[in-house]
DNA sequence: TGCAAAATAGCACGATCGTTCTTTTTTGGA
DNA sequence: TCCAAAAAAGAACGATCGTGCTATTTTGCA
């Protein structure tokens, strides 16, 4: 059963996985842009050049369909936003790498939408398996930069008796902020406002102000010796509780 | 055709308006849990207990209906956040009065959903009139934060040099993310990490630290002798363009 | 109290939804 | 090259959607 590139398998299934795999970028592009409750069959299977019915033999049903986007989408996100981040070095460098790519991915998506946003914009009283699999992807995330919180107050990048939840919560606030005006309300200057922000968190949490108040610490930042991901444990999977 | 009271208007009109408003009712508590693009007019006759074609006589086309339902919410929202902070006296006072209802409501809406949030997810780049209405309507508040924070600035209250732009997006940030941690991920803790980002943001736009950090301002606020809304010219609905 | 007008209900329409079942086409190892 | 299995298409289902049209009921002044 679980013996590897064997027989396993029923026969070979190539251009099976081929396709569902163009389907679920096809799903994903709809999904982000009109809403995971939004993502109805026929219209994916139009973007897809194929039968309602050739699509949804893939899935066996629209909630498969939209957890494998959500799945998808976290992927994505780990790749894009965390795993980058873990080339800087550990404390703040790192942290603020984090937010950085956070920061970057979020104004990406001010022309095709959040799925973390908008899906919990649909979904949050909506009980069953895709809240579950947002809501886990999101806390994951959220997980992942607290422990870099953690490790930049240990490293004595930021103050010793700071709360570090309190400052992830107040990071989230700025990205969510950002995703608002920028998206919604259309404006220009969300992006600044988000990075004056997070400095202005950085300071009152205690990050040894920098001589130039902008420039030092990020060049000390790249400064440093791009650490391989030595304990790269710090895998964004891992332990999705911290009882927010 | 402005004379109002007398045979203006057709014949009498007053059990349509009355239902009507009933109708306006029960579609806002919808459209709260389960969004306006998720509001339709089978599910409103039902909880409305009317035909389908009864309630559809009284807004003619379903865009018209999620109009009125974004009006409704608007105007609850001015009575219920805006208004009452008018008695606290201006300045700084009156800005802990704006954010404290600001947050209260949004802490109730944790479980009946934010209409400007969810709205805002669902309409992101969805074009229309209630798109727009939308939009109107956050942005007409978010000006009357504005408008709080320059008054608390001019009376002393905050640095002179301070971004009043910057702290509203900062502020808007706090109440999204209280809405996305609390309702989503249901986390009981982000009301008090909201309470404890507006003394951060406060401290850091040079509101004069209070003695005891966090009770003396409130008794200060509350002291006040209740100042009549004077000038009670700083009306929700003047100028909502702001150029965020 | 009668009666026009307003308010509501009833019914049907085309469209789209997710899903099931059956048939056809395509695939890739023997 | 053959042929079973996989993949995709086709057709149809019950439901629900927004909306028009036509009846019926209710309202409130003359």
């Amino acid at each position: 059963m679980a013996s590897r590139s064997l027989s396993a398998e029923p026969r070979t299934a190539h251009k099976g996985q081929q396709t569902k795999a163009s389907i679920i970028d096809a799903a994903l592009r709809l999904a982000t842009q009109i809403g995971l409750e939004g993502l109805s069959i026929g219209a994916l299977a139009e973007v897809a050049h194929m039968s309602k019915s050739g699509v949804f033999a893939h899935f066996g049903s629209r909630e498969e369909l939209q957890l494998s986007v959500v799945r998808e989408y976290h992927e994505r996100f780990e790749n894009e936003v965390f795993y980058p981040a873990l080339k800087a070095e550990r404390g703040l460098p790192r942290l603020k790498a984090l937010f950085e790519n956070w920061t970057r991915r979020t104004s990406a998506e001010i022309d095709t939408g959040c799925l973390y946003i908008s899906g919990a914009a649909e979904f949050d009283d909506r009980p069953g398996p895709v809240r579950d699999a947002l809501a886990s992807s999101v806390k994951t995330w959220l997980a992942a930069v607290y422990r870099g919180v953690l490790q930049a107050r240990d490293e004595g990048h930021l103050a010793a008796d700071m709360d570090a939840q309190q400052m992830v919560f107040e990071l989230h606030g700025l990205i969510l902020a950002l995703q608002y005006e920028a998206r919604f309300l259309r404006s220009a200057k969300s992006l600044d406002r988000t990075a004056k922000g997070f400095d202005n968190i950085l300071l009152r949490y205690g990050a040894h102000p920098p001589k130039a108040p902008k420039v030092a610490a990020k060049t000390t930042a790249k400064s440093g010796a791009l650490r391989k991901p030595s304990s790269s444990s710090v895998k964004i999977g891992r332990s999705a509780k911290v009882s927010q």
